[in-house]
DNA sequence: TAACAACGCTTTTTT
DNA sequence: AGCGTTGTTA
């Protein structure tokens, strides 16, 4: 007994055990990169189990991705030797917040089986109703009007909060959409993203009894990432940790890279602010990566002004300099990123633990053409979702509409589909109907039907689907979801309709349903899978076999490498020229964050390189270093030329006033392009 | 209604 | 360059 207990105390140092032993109070843990931050936050919950301060449910952990949820889970676990099954309350703010809400939909005035809609079931519905109201989506794109309102949602506005400013004309209108948004997800009974987090605090701050509730159970609150938040978010957090006012967050400042969808590090920088008697614990030992790779990552972070001021260090070796290449062009730079792993590194390391960086996802596409070519085994993470492909919303969609009969944007994608006569005609008569009654999407089609206003070929179709969905949620009763799910596919005509089409892509569909179909059987029912659909958006990634990782640098927040390869630091493509455009100096300090989670991913071998020639959108744009190539330390990089003209150190030495226009043909051709858009 | 052509937008990052 | 959306025609 004694042991154990000692067990997970061990192997810390002196602040990680300060960060974990008080566990009274409000805590802010300031934790560098690589400095063992899931290792101190998974040790004190562990620790607070152990203490017996609190039984497992009592515990709320709040983190922002699957990946870390599910880690943390894992690692909890396994310290506590398998004596807890799981803990019900670690989660994403939006998984959390999902289970809270159905257990009180009805004080949100929804339904407890509603639907958690996607940006593209957002953008659907927004595009309706503007269709609806003849809402001209020249003037503005339906894809800015989803944003807004995004953004009013994370500053935890609802329409009749939000005051428009005078001089635009424009928002107001848009504020009127948002109003219809709202109205028809109520009549829907959907909720999107941002709802999940901002009708939880409403219902919070209207029924203190449900609060009150919550405030009971959860005796200790932590809080991973915390510098990712946002206004809802901090304010859902405060709300909870009221009453007990045990509450940890731990963040790092430097690592902050989506203010983008919200996140504010006033939350992170105010913390002690907010909560009185706060305890701060710096966590600065870094036990990641040697000194030459950690050297580098400071210097180049500490060109930021808004910083809280840490100084990581590490007692590991210096190791391998930095490497820093110039490439002719991006064809070139994915030959000698592949040559590097083949002859250097492929030796020293297993192929998963060797990364690719990017900025933008569709940079991994050079990478890919090359590693096929090559026979490497790649893997691209986060890339293709799998929730995401066609043929699985699809699928998902029958699964919805037979779940709840009002999820309309369900209904729409799959009523025709495949097709059975109910075009744009029949669709444009359900969605009048519909707006004009207050009714979805399928009762709608019922009474339209009944009165016998239905053009013959269509009602021939829909008098047979509305049957099959009929039949399928009575199915429900009396076969596993999963069974359902293959009825679903045989009788609606699905799998037939990919059958047909004899092409390699149908088949591959094909697989992917199969898929589907297997996950399906990791969850007890219907209504979890959904849950599960909506808020993971990717199925597990395979880990099997030796493959060299693909994915962007925000994707790989949290991981480690042994060998890390960054390419693309060229102007434009980062820092990202439409970051930039958007935010200035913020944006640009948010872009030298993004660098800084990159080099530090690294272990032992970090690889940065450009090209001086891009490909880029079919022409061929000439490139710039990255600035922050500039930012750099001399002392610990190496520069590896693959240039052989004699002008090669220009690449280097670069002085260049960025407060004024840039002057290179790439940089001219950039500027008239985006020019061009804005007209 | 369905098939085909033309157009324009995309590619920053995600729950 | 490639895809999805919109417009035109059978």
């Amino acid at each position: 007994m004694e042991i154990s207990k000692q067990n997970y105390l061990d192997y810390l140092n002196k602040n990680q055990k300060e960060a974990i032993i008080g566990l009274d109070g409000p805590c802010l843990i300031v934790a560098g990169a690589g400095s063992g931050k899931t290792k101190v936050l998974t040790s004190r919950v562990v620790h607070i189990i152990k203490q017996k301060k609190a039984w497992p449910n009592q515990i709320l952990c709040v983190t922002f991705t699957n990946k870390a949820a599910k880690e943390m889970q894992n690692r909890v676990l396994k310290l506590l030797n398998q004596k807890t099954k799981s803990l019900p309350w670690l989660g994403t703010f939006h998984s959390v917040s999902a289970k809270i809400l159905r257990k009180h939909a009805q004080a949100v005035d929804l339904n407890s089986r509603f639907t958690i809609i996607d940006q593209e079931d957002q953008l659907r519905l927004i595009k309706n109703i503007c269709k609806a109201e003849n809402f001209d989506i020249k003037k503005i794109s339906p894809q800015f009007i989803l944003s807004l309102i995004n953004q009013w949602k994370n500053k935890g506005l609802l329409p009749r909060n939000v005051v428009t400013k005078k001089g635009l004309p424009l928002e107001k209108a848009i504020l009127n959409v948002y109003k219809f948004y709202q109205e028809r997800l109520k009549i829907l009974n959907s909720c999107d993203f941002g709802d999940l987090i901002l009708l939880c605090v409403k219902m919070f701050e209207n029924n203190p009894d449900i609060l009150e509730l919550y405030h009971n159970n959860f005796k200790y609150i932590l809080v991973d990432e915390y510098q990712d938040s946002n206004y809802i978010q901090s304010k859902w957090l405060n709300l909870l940790a009221k009453k007990n006012n045990n509450i940890c967050c731990v963040g790092d400042d430097d690592q902050s890279i989506y203010s983008w969808r919200g996140a504010e590090i006033k939350n992170f920088l105010d913390f002690s602010k907010i909560y009185k008697n706060t305890k701060i614990i710096k966590l600065e030992q870094n036990y990641r990566s040697t000194q030459n790779i950690l050297s580098a990552a400071s210097e180049l972070i500490s060109n930021n002004k808004d910083r809280m001021g840490k100084k990581l260090w590490t007692d590991s070796k210096d190791g391998e300099l930095v490497k820093l290449t110039c490439y002719k062009n991006g064809k070139e730079e994915a030959t000698g990123v592949s040559d590097i792993i083949e002859s250097k590194l492929k030796k020293k390391y297993s192929l998963n633990n060797i990364a690719i960086l990017v900025r933008a996802i569709f940079q991994t596409r050079e990478f890919e053409e090359r590693f096929l070519k090559i026979g490497m085994g790649y893997r691209v993470v986060g890339g293709t979702k799998f929730y995401e492909r066609a043929e699985i919303k699809d699928s998902v969609a029958f699964l919805r509409i037979v779940n709840q009969k009002n999820d309309d944007l369900a209904f729409e994608r799959i009523i025709n589909v495949p097709k059975r006569s109910i075009g744009d005609g029949a669709l444009k008569q359900f969605h009048e109907w519909g707006r004009k009654n207050k009714k979805s999407l399928e009762n709608s089609a019922v009474e339209l039907l009944q009165l016998d206003k239905i053009k013959p070929k269509t009602k021939l179709g829909l008098l047979k689907i509305l049957n099959l969905f009929n039949k399928w949620r009575s199915d429900l009763k009396k076969k596993k979801h999963y069974e359902l799910m293959e009825i679903i596919l045989d009788e609606s005509g699905y799998s037939k309709m990919l059958k047909g089409k004899k092409d390699l892509e149908s088949e591959g569909r094909l697989e992917n349903l199969k898929e589907l179909i297997k996950g399906m059987r990791d969850f007890d029912n219907l209504q979890s899978f959904l849950e599960h659909v909506a808020l993971a958006t990717s199925i597990d990634q395979d880990w099997n076999g030796q493959k060299v990782n693909l994915m962007t640098m925000h994707g790989a927040k949290g991981l480690e490498f042994d060998a890390v390869f960054l390419p693309g630091w060229e102007e434009g493509l980062f820092p990202h020229q439409k970051s930039l455009e958007e935010k200035g100096d913020l944006a640009l300090e948010e872009e030298r964050r993004l660098a800084y989670v990159g080099v530090t991913r690294a272990k032992k071998e970090s690889f940065i390189s450009f090209a001086m020639n891009r490909l880029y959108r079919g022409d061929w744009v000439d490139s710039l270093a990255s600035r922050f190539i500039n930012e750099l330390p001399e002392k610990n990089i190496k520069k590896e030329d693959q240039i052989e003209s004699s002008n090669e150190d220009l690449f280097f030495n670069q002085d260049i006033d960025y407060s004024e226009g840039i002057r290179s043909p790439g940089w001219a051709r950039l500027q008239k392009k985006n020019l061009k858009r804005i007209k």
